[in-house]
DNA sequence: TAATTGTTGGCAGC
DNA sequence: GCTGCCAACAATTA
């Protein structure tokens, strides 16, 4: 009997190292390229038309990659519960393969999947090559539970070793369809447009998806060592959009356009060659594959992970969701010109730097409208090109000091921030052009321009831009009280869970801790009597 | 128990 | 552009 493949994509939408798709293609009679396009994907409410049509071009083109090798890729529509079983039968498929996935949705819709492919007598193949490390390997070595610090998965990665090399490239020939899919073929099962799926016809972002642009932007940015070398995440300029700090690889490996093995690889050839002088994670460039390694490790071992109840390890807050200021907030009218671009550039581009997304994170929470992470995670799920299940939910608990991050006396302000990049804002001015003529010494605080400069430069508060919806000067202070009284809550919280003679030790414990706190302070002195300074900025 | 460190704060004062 | 303070968390190390 023959063997009949579907390599099904789902993310991992790439050629290179993809043990999934040489899996399928190994000893086949048949393979079938298999993308479904899933309506729960696909709600236009939901999730914005820029990733939806960063989605499409990296279909078309994964299409045009296995058009170059005498196949092609087939899209279909519908749930992948149902079309799988229906296909299996039609093409008499024998073995299905597709890259492991650890978000709970794909869980899920796997589990069901195998266990379908099993009654239809289809054996599965699920090699992990999303992240550089097998999850489930990570968690084992760690006694089962994630690490909860950087430094800690760090360790972690250090004691496991080097993850694995990039699998090889599949065959430049690869095995025709299955007779009954070449004749589907030749009917609806292309890449469809964006108006065939209910969208709008066209995104604004100028980042475009696909295997060959993801290739095309590691060259380009891997080709200064220099570069490469120096990179320091926090020292990026977030206002640079023409080309920005960072590399803008996250949207291509989000959806697996781009390996991080391939990707980690590379770096670790180019830090070879400057024996050693090269920066080091977290900051470096390696660095920021091992933060995406260790939150989406997270996602997957920690239940729960994009909601406040009922996730461990994230702290309850008594957030209150404000409607008109969540949807201000969404749509560029808080009235601070430096978080009201950043979200101009978010709904424009679905791409922003790291920082500029720290600033406006911690506005809609923590630092001035009180709203909760959650609301921003859906958000920003809609919008960027990039958005990953995981990472998403944990950097909104780090920026929310809800989890990861616990000092929530560090707030970004939303006028002097921005301005310590961009003195003149030239970024505020290209993505909020009803400030564009607005002067220098007014453009982070335009509410404080006399009228007749308002007037000058064409731009009324009030009228043609929003006056402030908060102050930030007052309301920042009011929200850390807040931010103090949830932790000492959930420290109370915690000791109550405790049995009566832990809880008195507890309480001990406190009442010592304040006392070393204070201690410290005064005795902090250091040889010249001055405190101990340790550097935050190098 | 105290000190140190943690990817990325703001601000006054010099 | 640098230093030190603000009022202060939590995990780890010594």
């Amino acid at each position: 009997m023959g063997t009949t493949s579907i390599i099904w994509f789902r993310k991992g939408l790439r050629l290179h190292d993809n043990p999934a798709l040489l899996a399928a293609a190994q000893g086949a009679d048949h393979l079938c390229p298999l993308f479904i396009l899933d309506p729960w994907f696909l709600q236009p409410d939901k999730i914005g038309v820029n990733r939806v049509q960063f989605l499409l071009e990296s279909l078309a083109d994964l299409d045009a990659s296995f058009r170059a090798r005498g196949s092609r890729l087939l899209v279909l529509r519908g749930k992948p519960q149902e079309v799988l079983p229906r296909v299996f039968k039609e093409w008499g498929v024998t073995r299905l393969c597709f890259e492991s996935d650890t978000e709970p949705y794909a869980n899920q819709r796997d589990a069901t999947v195998r266990q379908l492919a099993e009654t239809a007598g289809v054996e599965v193949h699920s090699p992990v090559s999303h992240t550089l490390y097998d999850p489930q390997l990570l968690l084992a070595r760690n006694g089962g539970k994630p690490p909860l610090t950087m430094q800690a998965f760090t360790k972690l990665v250090d004691a496991v070793g080097p993850p694995p090399a990039p699998a090889a490239d599949p065959p430049e020939k690869l095995p025709p369809l299955a007779p009954q899919a070449a004749s589907l073929a030749a009917a609806a099962c292309s890449v469809p447009s964006l108006s065939d799926i209910g969208y709008p016809p066209a995104g604004s972002t100028p980042f475009k998806g696909g295997e060959t642009e993801a290739l095309a932007r590691m060259a380009d940015y891997l080709s200064d060592k220099d570069w490469v070398c120096a990179f320091e995440k926090p020292k990026g300029n977030p206002a640079l959009f023409l080309r920005p700090a960072t590399t803008v690889l996250s949207p291509y490996l989000k959806f697996g356009c781009l390996s991080p093995r391939m990707f980690h690889a590379k770096l670790q050839q180019i830090y070879s060659e400057r024996s050693g002088k090269h920066t080091q994670p977290p900051v470096s460039l390696r660095g920021q594959l091992l933060w995406r390694e260790f939150f989406t490790l997270c996602g997957a071992a920690i239940p729960n992970f994009d909601r406040m109840e009922g996730n461990p390890i994230c702290r309850q807050i008594p957030w209150v969701d404000d409607a008109d200021f969540i949807q201000a907030w969404e749509e560029s009218r808080t009235g601070y010109p430096w978080i009201d671009a950043i979200m101009a550039q978010l709904r424009q581009q679905g791409w922003m730097h790291h920082l500029a997304r720290h600033s406006v994170a911690c506005f809609l929470t923590r630092g001035d409208l009180w709203c909760s992470w959650e609301a921003g995670q859906a958000v920003f799920d809609k919008y960027l090109i990039d958005a990953d299940w995981s990472l998403n939910a944990a950097n909104w608990q780090w920026l929310s000091a809800s989890a990861f991050f616990s000092q929530y006396f560090r707030v970004y302000s939303p006028i002097s921030f921005g301005k310590q990049y961009d003195k003149n804002g030239d970024y505020i001015r290209h993505f909020l052009p009803v400030l564009k003529n607005m002067p220098a010494k007014y453009i982070y605080e335009p509410w404080t321009a006399p009228l007749s400069v308002q007037q000058a430069a064409g731009c009324i508060i009030g009228k043609d831009y929003p006056r402030p919806i908060v102050d930030h000067a007052t309301v920042h202070k009011e929200n850390m009280a807040k931010m103090k009284a949830a932790y000492d809550a959930g420290k109370a919280a915690a000791a109550g869970h405790t049995a009566a003679a832990a809880t008195a030790a507890a309480a001990a414990g406190a009442d010592g801790a304040s006392g070393s706190a204070s201690g410290s302070t005064a005795a902090g002195g250091k040889g010249g009597g001055k405190p101990a300074k340790r550097a935050r900025k190098s």
